[in-house]
RNA sequence: GCCCCGGUAGCCCAACGGCAGAGGCAGCGGUCUCAAACACCGUCAAGUGUGGGUUCGAAUCCCACCCGGGGCACCA
């Protein structure tokens, strides 16, 4: 439908001073030139290189307004991007002219692995693809209009960037975290601690080792060995995600529910390597508890608080006799420790270490079998919840610690050896996949609650404590039954509350079992077996213990070479192994250095960062991004993110406004969220949340196109033909999804600029409905705004003289009272984000002035400024026209006189029986008595009444009357 | 299955529990034009996904369900 973006005005008649496409071109271009050389949005910092104190304190209060950090595409911006980044500017504009110092600009996350995906299909360097595709965005974004400080624009290829995201992994791997430190505010335990710190408590003896024996009789490398266990970034040998597709280990927040790769959608598998992880696992309370110090969206926290898992229940040891007669016992996890006397059989993840100490030797056939089947089936598969249970008995039993009971020990991959302790006890009657186990397999179901009868009603059976009579388990609050012992007694406690507090502290007392928590959370597995990313400042030792380089020795910059593709496999291909290019670099992996000990040989890290590394700080270095003494001044970090304890107490810090897409809910937001409190533990910053507040704004999108194979065809190709979509003559089925290149539904920004101008598209976007919906890219709809600015030019401007055609005459009380409302709702929805309301407001505004005839300047002046943070380009433009000659961005916005926002009299609706029947005019401040009195009088109402006598008359002062008859 | 978000005119969207309409698109009629496009002026348009409930009064609050979008899911 290229149709449709033809600009509107191709005829060559058209009146020299008319807005047209062309004209916006000029005036947009002019004006980007004119910020570029005065220097407009640059954003004076408290201290260090960009410091200028007195201004900073002229523009008032600090607000930093971010955008998400954007990856650099190939493929450059669609319409789609830039939503985000023009409320983003819309507001800072605003906030710039209500009195705010605002830090608002925009870098690049040009490391990883799209990048390098891109590269390596275009068979260039990643570093001259990054280059050339930022080129492209900055060119972009700045033809859009956006006042970003160009000085703090970063990207993480920086050399002069990475530098520190090295130096914060150096924080991370020579930190430790003490569960049992206070925070500084007192409240709660558990912080990050230097590792000189733990070094120092094993050296006098105030810690004991894991082993017990005396720290000074430990020989080196077991210290180090002790030392490397406690860190936060370390080197583990664990079940990883390996996928041979993309030839590098992927965290498990990059792969989806179906077990791919995020990236690429390759196979995924579960293997033991070498790798780097991050302990995000030790911060999983206080990724938790600290989301109700932030302005998020409940959906978005709700994520979070999903992904992190956290499950409170307890740990029970259930004895078992071995095959060779030694007495054990079996520790499960369970979240219902008062359903303990219910569980009748237990289940242990057929790789639970212990399978083969118990099982006997006429199931041993069986059980063998059964693993060997369960090891071939991927993990996506066993968890697909509509599979038929399976399982075997080991022919092993466990005392149940409660009843007493034997019970049977199974194996079934239905329980997870990667989720709690990798065995479960089961209790059929309350959980509903040990009762279709139990059902399956014949083994008992004693009830151990007694449902509501409200349960039994609505499966439509009368109440019984007979489980045959059940369709399915019992899960909730109902009276225990059958549930005692000796020393314990739950018959009669009707809540899961006081049952599990009841059984948790009988567990504690008796050393069956603890109160404990689980998460689902898994650290973060932080190495990558590719090119493009930052290399680790690690160097490893003649022993293989791994050293981090000092300060003076970053960065380590990433070498230069062409070999820069990894080395990727069949998708398939499971036991395929990790090549990572910097291996091949021999000259590079082997170096000679002083760490303190004298020349050593040391052989380099060949893993890189991935792709989050760099996005998990890079709003902080947007604060101060010169300098090279710290990755961000004190003094800066504090003025720009730090605690706000006026707005409110427990403010924790962070960016005043985060804008940006849902879909990095448990990725790049959790991750920098933990850096950032580990660098806060350390006492790096003041700030304990890198993101005060969160904005999801919503998506743009469009139709696409499928042919007859179901493949994509462009959907500017497409036509419209009788209510059907035809690709030149073949039909073609029309679906609907999030503008992009996969559903090849994209529309260019480039396409609007040249038929209407950046300012018109910067409209359309805002007007299309509230920043957090998603919406609709219909090309046909943005001339609207287009005619809105034609015809606020058309009321200043003589369009055949380009003349000022503003009057000075005063204006009409009616007019006056429009301007002063319009301000302040304007005011109100600019601060609430909500643009489409604001901009229906200005073109009414503009409607009126249009309807006069003629354009007094004390309404042409306001309607200027309140339009300069939407349209930035024309609005310079017509302030120059009024006789200005400073830039709009710093000129207050207007504010409305209260005198004006009240009526003398109002027109309220009198209803009879709730609906609407007359209108009467009172005084805006009439009371009660005689607003009633005006309505009874009211012809209409008589006639409507007639003679009936009202019941009961409701009156809302200033708003309407209801008389009930 | 569970958790979020949303369903208002042909379309995109507004509406402190109080007159369903601010704005835009499309449609229709007109002005301009030889004609058209552009521009301008005017105009039409739904009773708010469904069913209950609370209330003097419900798009708005509550309950159940339907539809669309997103997230999570043998998590013990």
């Amino acid at each position: 439908m290229s149709a449709h973006t033809a600009s509107p005005d191709t005829r060559d008649d058209a009146p020299p001073f008319r807005y047209t496409a062309a004209l916006a071109r000029d005036i947009e271009l002019r004006w980007q030139d004119w910020w570029s050389e005065h220097g407009t949005f640059e954003t004076p910092n408290p201290a260090g290189s960009l410091a200028d104190a007195n201004l900073a304190a002229a523009r008032g209060d600090k607000l930093f307004v971010l955008d998400m950090f954007p990856y650099p595409s190939g493929a450059g911006l669609h319409v789609g991007h830039p939503l985000g980044f023009i409320g983003t500017d819309v507001f800072a504009r605003f906030k710039r002219m209500t009195g705010h110092n605002v830090l608002h600009t925009m870098g690049f996350d040009a490391f990883g692995l799209p990048a390098e995906q891109y590269a390596v299909e275009t068979g260039q360097h990643p570093a001259i693809t990054t280059d050339q595709n930022i080129t492209t965005y900055r060119r972009q974004l700045r033809r859009l209009g956006l006042a970003h400080d160009p000085r703090r624009s970063i990207s993480t290829t920086d050399p002069d960037y990475y530098r520190w995201t090295q130096w914060i992994f150096t924080q991370i791997f020579n930190a430790w975290f003490d569960p049992d430190a206070p925070h500084d505010d007192g409240v709660g335990r558990g912080k990050a601690r230097p590792i000189g710190e733990l070094v120092a408590e094993f050296e006098i003896g105030a810690r004991p080792t894991p082993d017990g024996r005396d720290w000074h009789t430990l020989t080196t490398a077991e210290q180090r060995a002790v030392i490397d266990g406690y860190r936060l970034a370390y080197v583990s040998d664990a079940p990883v995600n390996w996928c041979p597709g993309l030839g590098t280990v992927v965290a498990n927040e990059e792969v989806t529910a179906d077990g791919r790769s995020d990236r690429g959608n390759f196979p995924v598998f579960k293997r033991n390597m070498r790798q780097w992880m991050m302990r995000i696992t030790a911060y999983a309370d206080r990724l938790i508890d600290d989301l109700e110090l932030l302005d998020w969206t409940d959906a978005i926290k709700a994520m979070q608080r999903n992904w992190i898992g956290r499950s409170e229940g307890a740990n029970v040891h259930f004895p078992i006799t071995m095959n060779d007669g030694r007495a054990g016992d079996i520790t499960v996890f369970t979240t219902r420790p008062d359903t303990l006397f219910g569980a009748t059989f237990m289940v242990l993840a057929p790789e639970h270490p212990y399978v083969d100490e118990l099982t006997t030797v006429d199931q041993a056939a069986a059980v063998a079998d059964y693993r060997r089947q369960a090891a071939s089936k991927k993990d996506v598969d066993r968890q697909d919840e509509n599979r038929e249970k399976t399982g075997v008995w080991t022919g092993a039993y466990a005392t149940n610690p409660l009843s007493g009971e034997q019970i049977q020990i199974w194996i079934a991959d239905y329980v997870l050896m990667g989720y709690g302790t990798g065995a479960i006890m089961a209790v059929p009657a309350g959980d509903q996949r040990d009762f279709e186990f139990a059902r399956k397999f014949g083994l008992p179901i004693p009830a151990i609650q007694e449902p509501p009868a409200a349960w039994f009603g609505h499966r439509g059976i009368e109440p019984t404590i007979d489980t045959s009579q059940w369709p399915e388990a019992f899960i909730g609050d109902g009276t225990y039954v059958n549930s005692s012992n000796d020393t314990l007694d739950l018959n009669g406690i009707d809540n899961k509350t006081d049952g599990i507090a009841t059984v948790n502290a009988w567990l504690e007392q008796t050393g069956r079992g603890e109160a404990t928590i689980t998460y689902k959370l898994r650290d973060w597995l932080f190495s990558r077996q590719r090119y493009w990313g930052e290399p680790f400042p690690v160097v490893y030792d003649a022993d293989g213990y791994p050293h981090t380089l000092p300060d003076s020795m970053l960065p380590v910059e990433l070498p230069e070479t062409d070999s820069f593709s990894p080395r990727t496999f069949d998708p398939d291909d499971e036991f395929s192994n990790p090549e990572s290019p910097l291996d091949r670099l021999d000259d590079w992996v082997t170096i000679t250095l002083d760490l303190g000990d004298g020349p050593q040989e040391y052989r380099r890290d060949t893993n890189v960062m991935p792709q989050w590394a760099g996005s998990c700080w890079y709003q902080l270095r947007y604060c101060d991004p010169s300098n090279t003494e710290a990755f961000i001044d004190p003094v800066v970090e504090e003025y720009w993110v730090g605690p706000q304890p006026d707005a409110r107490p427990d403010h924790p810090g962070g960016v005043d406004l985060y804008v940006g897409g849902v879909e990095h809910a448990v990725l790049h937001l959790l991750y920098a969220r933990f850096w950032h409190k580990v660098l806060y533990d350390l006492g790096h910053l003041s700030s304990k949340e890198p993101y005060a507040r969160l904005f999801n704004q919503g998506y743009v999108q469009a139709y696409a196109y499928t042919d007859d194979r179901g493949v994509y065809v462009d959907a500017k190709d497409v036509e419209e033909r009788d209510g059907a979509y035809f690709l030149g003559d073949r039909p073609v089925d029309r679906e609907y999804g999030k503008m992009g290149k996969s559903l090849k539904n994209s529309v260019s920004p480039d396409e609007m600029y040249d038929a209407y101008g950046a300012d018109t598209l910067r409209l359309y976007e805002m007007a299309t409905g509230p920043l957090d919906a998603s919406r609709p890219w219909e090309t046909r709809d943005v001339v609207g705004m287009y005619r809105f600015l034609q015809r606020l030019w058309r009321n200043l401007i003589d369009e055949q003289t380009g003349e000022c055609i503003v009057v000075d005459e005063p204006l009409s009380d009616e007019l006056t009272k429009q301007l002063h409302r319009t301000i302040d709702v304007v005011r109100t929805e600019m601060d609430a984000l909500r643009f489409n309301t604001a901009i229906a407001k200005l073109i009414e505004l503009n409607n009126a002035v249009t309807k006069l005839g003629h354009t007094p300047r004390a309404v042409a002046e306001p309607l200027v400024l309140m339009a300069a943070p939407l349209v930035p380009h024309v609005a310079e433009e017509l302030w120059r026209t009024l006789g200005h000659d400073d830039t709009v961005t710093y000129l207050p916005f207007p504010e409305a006189d209260a005198q004006y926002l009240v009526d003398d009299t109002v027109e309220v609706p009198v209803q009879i029986n709730g609906k609407v029947r007359s209108r009467i005019v009172v005084a805006a401040e009439a009371d009660r008595a005689t607003m009633e009195a005006t309505a009874l009088a009211d012809d209409k109402v008589v006639a409507a009444i007639d003679g009936a006598e009202p019941k009961k008359i409701i009156v809302v002062p200033g708003r309407m009357v209801n008389i009930v008859v």
